[in-house]
DNA sequence: GTTGTAATTAGCCATTTAGCTTATTAGCTT
DNA sequence: AAGCTAATAAGCTAAATGGCTAATTACAAC
């Protein structure tokens, strides 16, 4: 849990993360849309999959990533902890 | 916005929340909670307040934070926007 | 105004992080 | 197996971060 928060306070992150909900993408595709190096976003990847936030799939010679739902949805329950305030303290 | 995710990335940050979740507290009840320094306490709930996350209110001669739920919700509501595939990308 | 208490700010240090460039791995294709 | 492409890993550097101690502000009470 606590490398998911580490994982989104990066803007960079976040935004891989907005542009795979309009589907999976393979890293190099990922990468096209942001002016940093190729290297860069592979690592900003890797963090975001040992987050779980990602989960990446061999297709051939390229990996397809896509949104890990779940994990997000942990994230949410969990934010919904903080506001509500019956929830187990 | 990124400023609030920054803040979350600390454990000790996320620790004073669900402190505060108990109820407002002062500066000084929240240090006692943890095994650091009072001064680095009072750093992290400046930031936690730059944020938006804590709102502090100052008391005769005491400051006391309590949780600024508005913030977290505005957090879970962008996180939702995440998981809703129909959400604006 | 001086003393005392609550809290923050300033200044320093070690560690982490995000970026880059240059290797290296993994899988096609010929 | 040799070459090509997709992607990650290695190694480096500058900047950010979290911790500490010491100094400073803010308010209250004397």
């Amino acid at each position: 849990m606590n490398s998911a928060f580490r994982a989104l306070a990066d803007p960079t992150r976040r935004d891989i993360i907005e542009l795979l909900r309009g589907g999976s993408l393979t890293s190099g595709e990922i990468a096209q849309h942001f002016p940093v190096a190729w290297a860069t976003i592979s690592r900003h990847l890797a963090i975001l999959r040992d987050a779980g936030l990602i989960l990446a799939e061999r297709h051939g010679q390229q990996i397809v990533y896509e949104l890990n739902t779940t994990v997000v949805e942990d994230l949410i329950h969990h934010l919904m902890g903080w506001v509500k305030p019956g929830a187990q303290p």
